[in-house]
DNA sequence: CTCCAATTGAGAATGATTCTCACTGATGCC
DNA sequence: GGCATCAGTGAGAATCATTCTCAATTGGAG
């Protein structure tokens, strides 16, 4: 069977390279340096180390749900000596307490993204494989309200609407 | 992590032993007996063995998510020759097929069920793993005006949310 | 019934993630 | 500043779900 090969050719995101300015989402409304790391570091009760920052540092630059692998290679540059535990075990425990957020898809390796502020869903094309983030309150209420129907405690949830684009249709006809 | 041992406790579903009448979910619309299995298998351009049967017949039977480990110890009480790759195999053609579907949370085994023709979505519990299964129209009509707000014509959606369920909130205390 | 490609199953392989444990280094105390 | 202590680190082993390999078996077309 060939769908293994597939796997790694889904185009999640596409990575970006270098210089451009494509930093809109983290940068929104907050303001990350090492400053901000430290302190979120230390909210958590642990100690500040080099590695630590680097990882961090890693997830907030360019690309926005990276691997723990990629994790590793990012940090990897900086210091060549960090290993596999350090990455997992840091990221485990950023996303524990809610500063990173972990994507599991498929049978993929997990993603993680610094926790993004303001939550949003996706609208992805089936044709093309834009993305559209979107934010609808009413339907976060509603989720709610399901859960509560089932007597669950709601962490958290993910929706996914799949279309196709504007110019997709056109395009088919 | 002892929540290994946990997935096989789940309740989800009462398992159904010989004769009671609660095959209402997935005989709703459909009547699958071993006739239908057969059809199904030859559908995918496959050969009919028992194997395949019993794999689907412990699909069907009461339980409805379960995980590839328990689809094996099931047909395991008919087949005591039966292989992990022979289940692991059938399913990812089944679910590649449509047949069956697939759903994967956090880092637990991923679990399958006989695709339903009505659609739903799901609730899972983050401390074990059981999935609650539920519609909301509101919901759906909601995800097409935003899917038409972007000009988008919906094709699917994937809609998974994550909680507590009550027997995890009690033990967590 | 015969034959051959499809199927099977045992065990090995894989890939992501976690664990172990000896070593290192940050922090508080002097 | 110097030192003890204990959290933090990293190399590699372990684990777990899943997939692959391949020799032996079998469904089903003819």
């Amino acid at each position: 069977m060939d769908s293994n090969k597939d796997l790694t050719k889904i185009p999640s995101l596409p990575r970006s390279h270098g210089e451009e300015k494509l930093i809109q989402r983290h940068d929104l409304g907050r303001q990350l340096d090492k400053k901000a790391f430290k302190q979120m570091i230390r909210t958590m009760n642990l100690k500040v180390t080099d590695q630590r920052l680097a990882i961090l540092d890693s997830l907030h630059g360019g690309r926005t749900h990276v691997t723990a692998q990629e994790v590793f290679e990012l940090v990897s540059e900086k210091f060549p000596e960090i290993g596999f535990a350090t990455v997992y075990r840091f990221l485990r425990t950023l996303t524990e307490n809610g500063f990173v957020t972990e994507v599991r898809m498929g049978g993929f390796p997990a993603r993680y993204e610094l926790t993004p502020q303001s939550h949003h869903d996706h609208l992805t094309c089936v044709g093309c494989g834009k993305i559209c983030e979107f934010e609808n309150h009413h339907i976060e209420e509603l989720q709610q309200k399901v859960a509560k129907q089932f007597g669950f405690q709601l962490t958290s949830h993910v929706l996914e609407l799949y279309g196709i684009c504007p110019a997709c249709q056109k395009r088919q006809v």
